[in-house]
DNA sequence: CCATATCTCTAGTAAAAGAATAGAGATTGT
DNA sequence: ACAATCTCTATTCTTTTACTAGAGATATGG
């Protein structure tokens, strides 16, 4: 398995929407400024993303992007798949498991294969964006609670990023 | 991490030497037959496993390529780094702790990704040539034993790959 | 010491994947 | 109507992958 660059701005822009969760949507251009991607480049994420439903567009003026569903719901191994194709570091699990039942000489071979996709897919089925951002859409579903979130009474405190230049839609514009 | 087509063909061919250890060189165009590679190429693959002191060759006539070590003492994450790099999903493990230590923002991101690379490090330290083939080269020095190796008395039975076509020095030829 | 069998090494190459960029079209808010 | 956005198709440039070709070096056997 192998993570592109693709890959890497498709989650960067994800982790940006789970920030924002049930804030409104976002533009392109926002998430491309803030994040520093390529702007066209993202656009064709987006609307991958978008045909996976991952995401939700809003077209016209005043128009952008949202998190589908909630960032507890997301797992990273669902994004992944998508823009990079199958976990596993050769092929794909199924594949693997018909080389594992017809191919003897090389079947334990395979078997690690099979293995280290199982270890990767269990870490990235279970974390979530929620899981990895700091946000409205923190707080994952399940107590994996990586870093021990820092303590802040929630409620107040919403600087966070997107001062400069960007915006949200519903923020201060 | 990605195994590519020529890392496959690297294993296999170690493979196939760990089966046969001790026993003598072996020619690349036996090993190319046997594991239906292409020679020239896998000529290539062996240069490089040559270069990192994984395999041996004899050069001339009656030449070949033999392991440098025993079967136990190969791991496969040194042949699929050798190969195909690092065995982290983005970057390196040494980055990704860069990104960790630097980059706020995505800080619990690239925590996955190295939890992930950790995990597969963890599986193909842990994994040798010997415990992937049956031969003279198995026996591993852990008590790994993934599939339950068969109860053959180990003495006779070396029939083996290799009769239509190819030889080993040392076989019948 | 010649002929042959092998490994060694440098190039080259065709196809695919990766990483964008460009621009016209469709929708919506004001 | 008009500007702001997303939508969609095409194109381009670069790198990587997966080979192939062929001349050179070295050892064996007769």
């Amino acid at each position: 398995m192998k993570i592109s660059q693709k890959g890497l701005y498709a989650l960067q822009a994800l982790m940006m929407l789970a920030r924002w969760y049930d804030q409104g949507a976002i533009r392109i251009r926002d998430i491309a400024y803030e994040e520093g991607l390529p702007e066209k480049f993202l656009e064709l994420i987006l609307l991958e993303l978008k045909n996976a439903r991952i995401v939700d567009s809003v077209r016209g003026a005043k128009g952008g992007y949202q998190l589908r569903r909630a960032p507890s719901e997301i797992r990273l191994s669902e994004i992944i798949r998508l823009i990079d194709g199958p976990l596993a570091p050769f092929g794909d699990a199924e594949q693997l498991r018909n080389l594992i039942d017809r191919d003897a000489e090389h079947r334990s071979l395979y078997r690690v294969f099979l293995d280290v996709r199982d270890a990767a897919a269990k870490i990235l089925e279970n974390t979530t964006l929620a899981d990895i951002v700091q946000g409205p859409g923190a707080e994952s579903a399940k107590g994996k609670s990586r870093q021990p979130r820092s303590k802040k009474k929630d409620g107040e405190s919403r600087v966070l990023p997107m001062v400069v230049h960007g915006s949200v839609h519903g923020g201060k514009e």
